[in-house]
RNA sequence: GGCGUCAUGGUGUAAUUGGUUAACACGCCGCCCUCUCAAGGCGGAGAGUUCGGGUUCGAUCCCCGAUGACGCUACCA
């Protein structure tokens, strides 16, 4: 056991071969959650000994994408290309220490290897032939320049097992591992040996890391036995699957978390959404029949997070329940919180709101209840910001089709400039009053004004607008009413 | 192919860990509210817990087998 009497640590590890995706985004999470209950450490570590594939684009983007989340990092992030020599080390102890050994099959002779072992339907192991060389002999091959590699000795028979906080006992028979490579030929780390060699050094006590490490662990396992060093406790974590049940990918659409922000979803929705993919909080005992809790800010995550409530099987990823997380979110940001996410949807769509401060929040407060994505701010919801908006042509259709409707309303709009008084409650009695007078139904004229004001068929209450543009604008927009159609039919 | 993991309505999860009409949320449908649409309120459809055996007075829960999905099986991580 590594020393738990003092704090925990936990890691991110990402490798930046793409941006942050969402099963890494919830790993993330997952352990920063811990972290965070627990009082422990969270360290980031860039894990960027694919040469060819990772790039210092994609490093940028993970730290985005986690700093948009809401994550931050105690320690790092460290990057295991500036660490080589470490791995070396590690590999060397082990080579001394007769665990690992020098291995001078080329790519090609492998690849021979394991073409021979499939078609005769051996498993395609290596046949560990470079296990049997002398080691003194082998020092001398690699000292005269033949390239080689170093691999670890597994050892033959017995089993491997370890305690996984999620999944319980798992244990792998020995002779089903092989002799898998820890430093390639240029002296470059693999995957186990870096990760073990980091997270000893960094002496990390529980690893929070996806279901797809499960069987790699009982390798790891291995090293730090043969290093003589303790386990830290593995806590894997189910995979993110989509809605046809396979591994989330490029082809299911956005899977990376800087494409949830642009398509309009605000960062608390979505790290509520990625917490309860497969975690559920433990010990709320609930009665059958009670609804259960599923809005949780950061703090409440971070109180109620425990590694026994996460599940054991893969889980799908609802595009539908983050809409709904998000609509949630949304209605429950102040208009202060919401203003930059929402200028930032505006000046992506290269749109510039005219009104003061003032009457922005308020548009914003009045509006919230009923937006369900960022994007409604600069597409639907643009004539509560400025006078520059388009008329939906369905709700034009639908309730501005009829040239007599369209005049009553120019005709209304002179009836509320001749009132003085301004206010929901004025408003709604002059219109009232002025459909019984022309013997309309009040309703045809609400619909049809509510087109007028906003361009859309769907609003807030008719008068809230009203107060909400104020008499100038509305006087204008009702004047025009007459007109639009025309201007609609326009090309 | 080998090995491993998992399996509750369409989706995410519950079920005091063998005893409930299998619960909640999202989604879907209907009604109410009403000036529209959301939200909200009320109600509904939708699983008998992948299948087959066993253990038991009794299995979602324990055991065995099958199936399926996913993962690992690289000088990727």
């Amino acid at each position: 056991m590594p020393d738990f009497s003092s704090k925990p640590r936990v890691r991110f590890a990402p490798s930046p071969t793409g941006y942050l995706h969402v099963g890494g985004a919830r790993t993330a999470l997952f352990n920063w959650l811990f972290a965070r209950h627990t009082g422990g450490v969270f360290i980031l570590r860039i894990e960027d000994t694919d040469f060819e594939r990772s790039s210092e684009e994609m490093v940028q983007g993970i730290l985005d994408g986690m700093r948009w989340i809401g994550l931050d990092w105690d320690e790092g992030p460290f990057f295991q290309s500036q660490r080589l020599t470490q791995y070396q080390a590690a590999a060397d102890t082990l080579l001394k220490s007769g665990h690992a050994y020098r291995c001078f099959c080329t790519k090609e002779q492998l690849e021979e290897k394991r073409r021979q072992a499939e078609s005769s339907s051996r498993p395609p192991m290596y046949d560990r032939s470079c296990r049997s060389i002398d080691p003194a002999r082998a020092a001398e091959r690699q000292q005269a320049g033949e390239p080689c590699v170093i691999r670890f000795a597994v050892p033959q028979g017995g089993s491997t097992a370890f305690d996984d906080a999620v999944f319980g006992r798992v244990e792998f028979s020995n002779d089903e591992l092989e002799d898998f490579v820890l430093l390639r030929s240029g002296g470059v780390p693999t995957y186990h040996l870096s990760v073990v060699t980091d997270d000893l050094e960094m002496r990390l006590t529980h690893i929070i890391r996806g279901a797809d490490h499960l069987s790699n662990t009982p390798k790891q396992v291995l090293l730090y036995n043969a290093l003589g060093r303790p386990l830290p406790i593995f806590a894997h974590v189910p995979l993110i699957l989509g809605p046809d049940k396979s591994r989330l990918s490029k082809r299911h659409g956005a899977t990376s978390v800087t494409a949830y922000r642009e398509l309009g979803i605000v960062p608390e929705a979505f790290r509520n959404f990625l917490a309860l993919l497969g975690w559920t909080p433990r010990g709320a005992a609930r009665q059958p029949g009670e609804p259960e809790r599923e809005i949780f800010d950061s703090q409440e995550l971070i109180d109620l997070f425990s590694l026994d409530g996460i599940a054991r099987s893969n889980a799908v990823f609802d595009v539908d329940k983050l809409a709904w997380f998000n609509l949630e979110w949304i209605r429950r940001y102040t208009p202060e919180k919401l203003l930059p996410f929402i200028q930032e949807e505006w000046s992506k769509a290269g749109f510039h709101p005219d009104g003061d401060m003032q009457e922005i929040y308020a548009a914003i407060a009045l509006l919230q209840p009923r937006a369900r994505n960022l994007k409604d701010f600069a597409g639907a919801f643009r004539a509560y910001f400025s006078d520059q908006y388009e008329y939906d042509s369905a709700a034009v259709a639908k309730y501005l089709k009829d040239a007599v409707v369209r005049s009553l309303l120019t005709e209304l709009g002179r009836r509320y400039a001749e009132q003085s008084a301004w206010s929901e409650a004025s408003s709604e009695s002059l219109l009232r009053a002025f459909a019984e007078e022309k013997g309309v139904k009040a309703g045809v004229l609400i619909n049809g004004a509510r087109v007028a004001l906003t361009g859309q068929a769907v609003a807030p209450s008719l008068f809230a607008v009203m107060a909400l543009l104020g008499r100038k604008r509305v006087l204008a927009r009702l004047s025009a009413a007459e007109h639009i159609a025309a201007v609609e039919s326009m090309p």
